[in-house]
DNA sequence: CGCAGAATGAAACAGGTAGTACATTCCGCC
DNA sequence: GGCGGAATGTACTACCTGTTTCATTCTGCG
């Protein structure tokens, strides 16, 4: 079932994979261990299952935003607030991948299917590059990985170091207006990196 | 011991508190369990001092640079480049926090000796803003605090996630050229933000 | 119906791990 | 020397948890 798959990412999400616990996933879905091995076979094929649906997800990031209609800047801006958007909508994606990220990404190398998302999230980002280059408004020689890479940094970081952060300097991340002051900040920082 | 503190900051940044072994760590003291809970008590207690030694650490990041004696974007330059440095010489610093974020900061928050950390990290940066303004080079109204997490979180994600955007990539942001050129980046990327 | 294979339930197993009991040794001090 | 408390080693307990075994039920089909 594929809902397994919700249930389990929530629970690796929130505990890791040391963390979580089959017999919660078993309750969660009012169904027994059993079951979870009869169909994924161990608790590792599990977290594979649930990591690799979860990059799944994010390939829709880009999808969803027509950048190509836009003018360069308006294009940059709209693909870092989707960015922003997406990362805090979806905190169980950040975690599943910090947890990769303490084990060193030992599972997600062993997935295949995952190698295949590299390139359409870098293609949107160059293509803005390369038009907004041609029409002059963006400066040469900037290299599309290391902004994606910042892109992703800035819009990472206050998901998945909110707690924190947060708790350190006395600021709710969550509250209505936060969001929003952020997104804008970020975007701004970006954009004023490619600017002329 | 301290020096139990630095085994166990290795055991719980490589593992996580729930990965991490007790044995494991007094394996590497080539001690005993059982002096590890006669000074410690039990496992989340040893976990919490490791944390509040890892957070006192992070304190002399400011200190070392001597920020005042700069002019305003040399000095903001100067602070980036140290956090970048920083952050890239204790990953398992970062890799502590990211485990405390997975877990919402529940052992954070038992800390009283953390929130004292708050305030000269910031302050150090607010200062050299105000320079900054008064001298006319940076622009007006920004946020201290949020730029201080821009700053973070630019500088903590090439450790953090080095391991799955690299292998998605198939970058290695371990190479040495990659970190000079990667916090050349980032500190253009703050400057450029700030500057009127 | 009757059968085969999939789906499921209950219970147990096996390994591991946090924490403890108890005895023993070490060390400073009178 | 000998006393007391701190430090340490050994071995054990109690429990948790991933995984399996075996028996049972369900479902579609001839």
């Amino acid at each position: 079932m594929a809902d397994i798959l919700a249930v389990a990412t929530r629970e690796f999400a929130e505990k890791g994979l040391a963390g979580a616990r089959i017999d919660a996933i078993a309750q969660a879905m009012r169904t027994s261990k059993r079951m979870i091995y009869y169909y994924f076979g161990s608790k590792e094929a599990l977290y594979l299952a649930v990591l690799e649906a979860a990059y799944r997800g994010i390939r829709a990031i880009e999808a969803g935003a027509h950048l190509d209609d836009l003018a360069p800047e308006d294009a940059l801006r709209r693909l870092v607030g989707h960015t922003v958007d997406y990362q805090w909508a979806h905190p169980e994606f950040v975690r599943l991948v910090q947890g990769e990220n303490i084990q060193r990404a030992q599972y997600l190398a062993q997935s295949d299917s995952i190698r295949t998302l590299n390139v359409p999230a870098i293609d949107g980002l160059r293509r803005v590059l390369d038009r907004g280059q041609q029409a002059g408004v963006f400066r040469a020689a900037i290299d599309p990985v290391d902004l994606h890479m910042s892109i992703s940094a800035l819009s990472v970081f206050n998901v998945a170091n909110r707690h924190t952060f947060g708790l350190i300097f006395q600021r709710d991340l969550e509250a209505p207006g936060a969001l929003i002051a952020r997104r804008d900040s970020i975007i701004e920082m970006i954009v004023r990196f490619v600017r002329k």
